[in-house]
DNA sequence: AACTTCAATGTAATCGATTACAATCCTAAC
DNA sequence: GTTAGGATTGTAATCGATTACATTGAAGTT
């Protein structure tokens, strides 16, 4: 197992020293001509490769970015992902992986390792909207997407769901719903509390009240959805339509009236994020669709442009638009 | 902004050497108890955390291992990724994760980045079966999950899709299927061949030879699931029974029978992965389930012995145990 | 011819940890 | 009181790159 070259030895065989073997390896533009293609060469022949470990110590720069989510197994942060993991890569970065699996001491933790491991910058989709720990990552840059916390300090790319949400239930309110029960996810999320105000906004606009019992709120998983959806149509009189706040709790939503397989006469369902399928799920009458991939990728943008040093318009917002699909009813 | 401490920070505050320090914090038990404690108690005062960077440099251990998927948005996938992450995270292991965009040189070359960026070691879902670009690893530790690749010099973790492919047909033979549909998998990855081998050992078995128009190959993918179940399905004498190769062709399978609603009288859908709502999709009657989590898991594991410098058994091929699920007919 | 300038390259310190080897301190034995 | 030998600790080289500063040489100026 032969070790591989290093700087020294391009120097060596190609006689000049190590700093011009680096200047060419940085493309400096004082050296000449000849020893450029010169040094080139030895570096072909040698089959050298830069050890980016000790250029990351050198420069305190490692070309590698820190990204935290909640957790892996979930579509929806993994499109968020592949938006940031493509952006970066096509700029020369690498993406370290963390899941917070959904704690704030394990978010915390995982920036500090991160730090540890010389990063460059993080991107977190944070685990709930207390942001006291985050300080922590400084003084590296920070960017927050698809979740945003309460302390304003941070860059964050979004998506408009207060928005999102506001126009679905009006195109059910413009069909002619009345009531319209709602499944929200944890209130401690920026996501979750925007829909939520999305709802009522759109709700009290019209002078309209919900029924406290139509207004439930789980944790954005699919369990939660398959009881709350169970405890609204056990209701002897329940909604027709029915807002689910995330792709997670649609599908415990779907399952819930895919196993009693009653029929649901008259019932709508309007819900969030446009996954495979989603238009499928039984009662399916809307959806609002998130830039995921988008989002990613204006995440990771913003982020290189921190690590760049420009600290333009900090701390930044970037709000991007959810469209709203109207789907035949699906599977009944 | 102040600069972090460093281990010459330690030293001088302590009034040790960095030698000293550098014992206390590797834990060599050479140190005195009363150093150790002094040492410890400066650490904690200044804030010191080490610099795993220069750490990596010196040792030539990074405490990282690279992960390469061919595409992030996959569930499947990112469920292995979910019990990798787990065990290398649980062992103070943190992940580079790349996507090869199923594309053989991309590969390649994220080996290549991997390597540069000092990684310890390497965990693939290869791309196809072709393994000759693989040995660029050489000499970090290559572990294999999902998939194998041709050359037998790689350690891999893989689950037995021969046997479940064969069981499950072997189900439905049992219960009368003597016509059995195949929508397969691209032929060049090594779980497409073998779920192709299984299906018709299964039927040889039994001395059955299916038609040539009821095997059909596509590309693991949702489109060409809904493709070849269109296909499959405007024959005028469709086949009742159907296996599907992997859960994104089973979704397109799925997509194409809601949208054309016509009864499939006695259509039966065997299929693979155990995603949510795979048993509800229209037809759905057998599922072979994988573990998923599990193989990541094990695949961490042989990973970090193999770091540890255990080469026993190389190479290793780890297979295991899929479960056969049947489940009542579903949406319809 | 002497001197300035600039282009091209080299020398050597440096990033922050680890570790081989050297040095020192104690304790116990004679 | 010496000294062998183990227990602790210190010194300084090292990992592989970058870069401030020094040096060299040739062209241009007067």
């Amino acid at each position: 197992m032969k070790k591989n070259a290093t700087v020294k030895d391009v120097a060596r065989t190609a006689g000049v020293s190590t700093a011009t073997v680096s200047r060419v390896l940085n493309g400096d533009s004082r050296v000449k001509g000849e020893t450029v293609d010169l040094v080139n060469r030895t570096i072909e022949e040698l089959g050298y490769r830069m050890n980016r470990v000790a250029q990351s110590l050198k420069t305190s720069r490692s070309l590698t970015a820190g990204v935290i989510a909640p957790e892996f197994s979930n579509e929806f942060f993994m499109n968020i992902v592949t938006g940031i993991e493509a952006e970066l890569n096509s700029k020369g970065y690498s993406v370290i992986l963390c899941s917070s699996r959904e704690s704030t001491a394990e978010e915390a933790r995982q920036i500090e390792l991160l730090k540890d491991r010389g990063v460059d910058g993080i991107i977190l989709i944070p685990e709930s909207d207390r942001g006291d720990h985050l300080g922590t990552a400084d003084p590296l840059p920070l960017v927050l997407v698809d979740r945003t916390v309460n302390d304003p300090a941070y860059d964050a790319v979004l998506a408009d769901t207060y928005r999102g949400t506001y126009e679905a239930v009006n195109l059910a309110l413009d069909e002619g719903a009345e009531r319209i029960g709602f499944i929200g996810g944890d209130i401690h999320l920026s996501t979750a509390r925007e829909r939520y105000e999305g709802y009522k906004d759109a709700l009290t606009a019209r002078n309209l009240v919900p029924r406290e019992k139509d207004i439930l709120f789980g944790d954005y998983h699919e369990e939660s959805g398959y009881r709350l959806m169970r405890e609204l149509m056990e209701q002897s009189d329940f909604p027709r339509y029915v807002f689910i706040s995330n792709y997670f709790m649609h599908l415990g939503a779907a399952r819930y009236l895919l196993e009693n397989s009653a029929l649901y006469e008259g019932l709508h369902i309007l819900s969030f994020d446009d996954m495979p399928l989603a238009s499928f799920f039984p009662y399916s009458s809307v959806i609002v669709a998130q830039p995921m991939v988008e989002m990613g990728r204006r995440a990771a943008q913003l982020l290189l442009r921190r690590i760049g040093g420009d600290r333009k318009d900090f701390p930044l917002t970037v709000k991007l638009q959810t469209s709203i699909r109207a789907v035949s009813p699906g599977i009944t």
